[in-house]
DNA sequence: GCGGGCTGAGTAAACCTTTACTCGAACCGA
DNA sequence: TCGGTTCGAGTAAAGGTTTACTCAGCCCGC
């Protein structure tokens, strides 16, 4: 019909260019589905063969084709994470948790970040589906319910990290704020603080509204009044930390202490005190949340509320596995703990610290401060 | 022969379950070939038929399927990167410059983080390879000689960003450091400074070496000496920093300036300034390198040489993409830019402000401190 | 009016695996 | 000894696309 070579002339004459199933089977012997099943550890294959196979795999640097081999199988092994911005300190530790735990498992994963760009959240998704990814986890907001229907129509697994409404067949990840919060809020009470303000994230997100909530909740269990204008938009960057905190600051009255939606946010209240000329945490106690990495290494080191990037990534390839492998019904909660963790960025509220030196105990946890360095 | 349902079969007697090209070309009533020309703009495709086949498409939310595409074009349309660690804050501003350019030349980009580790690093090239990386960007050091040949061996062009080893046919990213470095020891002499400590980075990497090499020149050229013992290798991380700045700090006499190889080590030498009660800038000045996103909430707001990520991002895809098409030679050095950012943590050296405060000009770019702040 | 070129669309092979099915050999018990 | 199992390996189809090749129809010039 045509004169092209037929495949199988062309693997005995072609020299050793291209390496495929083909070659590998060649050089040991064997056929390719023997080569198929030796890389795939089926264990019906005879050692001895397994073995010839395996150095010639080794001899020929054989990698097989993970396009043809996902093509046929139907599965990619891609685990999808679509998260805000690659540039927002908390993301990379969470991809790397997300990552570490996906390898484990046997995934690998494909990263997706939105900028809160609709363009860059069209190509996220459609990446997602192009590359069929077995299951996608978001943490991110603003993604429109039909750009998201665009896999679930495709029945590809949706894990919500911690965002995202309630939407039948998607699985939601939630952290349990309040343990932490109510730390956090404590140990600002033991010392002396009355006035607390709260920087919250992006209030379309949802855990912005837990933190919120879980502030509200504490403040109360503690009899402390927050008054309205005490709570800032926030939008969890350091620019909006320090918008938020420019605000406080011009006010008529300061606050004493504020807590903060996220850590990024604390960094950016601690610079706008800073040019204020205000000192941290003798003029103000500030509260971050997250524990990311950085927050050791802030001036002064960051009090704040931990939540361990790793557990939620983890619960989250674990939640998408089940899934994926249609394993026990995945849990829509998962405990994920928050625990304060307590720095130097909080102390006794101005002026009152000659009442309160006194009540050792009061100040639980509260370290005592350097003598005004910086 | 067998009993299974032969495929036209199928795809006549099937529901909508799966989309394929299939399903486009008989919607559209045209053959699978004239659909798959549309879709990739052929241009010999009747432009009624074509809108028909996009109208087909669009009501049925139909994706191509990237592995089959690439399988049959032997192009994967993807570029790989790999760097030392996602979460040392220099590496996602990279990352996202890399993405975004790579996009905007219509390629997809694959990420791989060593993380220092071999085992990963082995992953990393495996996956580059597995998935048919048409290029790869390598941005950390470490990576065996055989490891790459996984991947030159192959053909699959490789482009060193700044970092290993000449290596025949593997293109270098050079950056030239002699210019921002220069400006900021002048800058330091400038403010008065004649005992300036440098940490480098990790020594086998050969942007730390460049950096270093350029400040001993720069130093040089401004008439200053600097003892063997003010040159400490760091590791480009934050805890690096601190241990450096803690052996300066704790030496029979303090430099009256530091500056380091990357921000993130910066970061770290005004932690452990700030933990030994010393005031950046009054007691000692500090110099980044990099200029990242954070430089600007440092307290003080960090001094810092700018090296553009985004530059360098933009020349790495350009080379990956000269080498991929077979365009014009790709260069070798690319004209990437370094330059001083003069912001708050450089300042007059201890005892010296009197003396300079009256020769203005001498102090060009210094800003004026802030009334001792925090 | 007819042959030759174009144009544009269709057919089918190929890409590299996995895997259902087939089949020969070895082994076992009766 | 022979039929029936079992074990292990081979054959070939399938997966969704691209693309070389083929071919039908049309237009044009002579």
């Amino acid at each position: 019909m045509t004169d092209r070579i037929p495949k199988t002339e062309r693997h005995r004459t072609q020299n050793s260019e291209h390496v495929d199933i083909h070659t590998v089977a060649r050089l040991a012997n064997v056929s390719i589905a023997t080569v198929s099943r030796t890389i795939n550890h089926i264990p019906t294959v005879n050692p001895k063969m397994a073995k010839r196979v395996w150095e010639v795999i080794g001899e020929l640097d054989y990698f097989p084709n993970t396009q043809a081999r996902s093509l046929v199988s139907g599965r990619s092994r891609l685990l999808g994470l679509i998260v805000s911005e690659i540039t927002n300190p908390f993301f990379p530790e969470l991809i790397q948790g997300f990552e570490d735990v996906a390898v484990e498992h046997g995934y690998e994963i494909l990263i997706g970040s939105t900028n809160y760009d609709p363009e860059r959240m069209k190509r996220c998704i459609r990446r997602m589906v192009e590359r069929k990814a077995e299951g996608v986890a978001v943490m991110t907001f603003g993604i429109e319910e039909p750009l998201l229907d665009q896999l679930a129509d495709r029945k590809v697994p949706l894990v919500f990290v911690d965002v995202g409404p309630e939407r039948p067949g998607i699985s939601l990840l939630r952290v349990d704020y309040h343990h932490g919060i109510r730390q956090g809020v404590q140990h600002l009470a033991a010392l002396g603080h009355r006035d607390i303000a709260f920087v919250t994230g992006p209030l379309r997100l949802h855990s912005a509204h837990s933190r919120l909530a879980a502030f509200h909740r504490a403040v109360q269990e503690c009899g402390i009044v927050v008054d309205k204008g005490r709570i800032i938009e926030g939008d969890h960057t350091m620019e909006g930390g320090m918008a938020a905190a420019e605000k406080l600051l011009t006010g008529a009255k300061l606050p004493t202490a504020v807590m903060c939606s996220n850590d990024v946010t604390a960094i950016g209240v601690l610079h706008e005190a800073y040019r204020a000329g205000l000192r941290v945490p003798d003029d103000l106690s500030v509260i971050g949340f997250d524990n990311i990495h950085l927050t050791q290494m802030t001036i002064p080191p960051l009090t704040t509320i931990q939540m361990s990037c790793f557990e939620l990534a983890k619960a989250a390839v674990l939640a998408l596995k089940a899934h994926v492998e249609g394993t026990p019904a995945p849990k829509r909660e998962y405990p994920i703990e928050t625990r304060l963790v307590v720095r130097e960025s909080t102390g006794f509220p101005r002026g009152a610290m000659q009442d309160l030196r006194k009540s050792k105990s009061a100040a639980s946890g509260a370290r005592a401060r350097q003598p005004a360095a910086l």
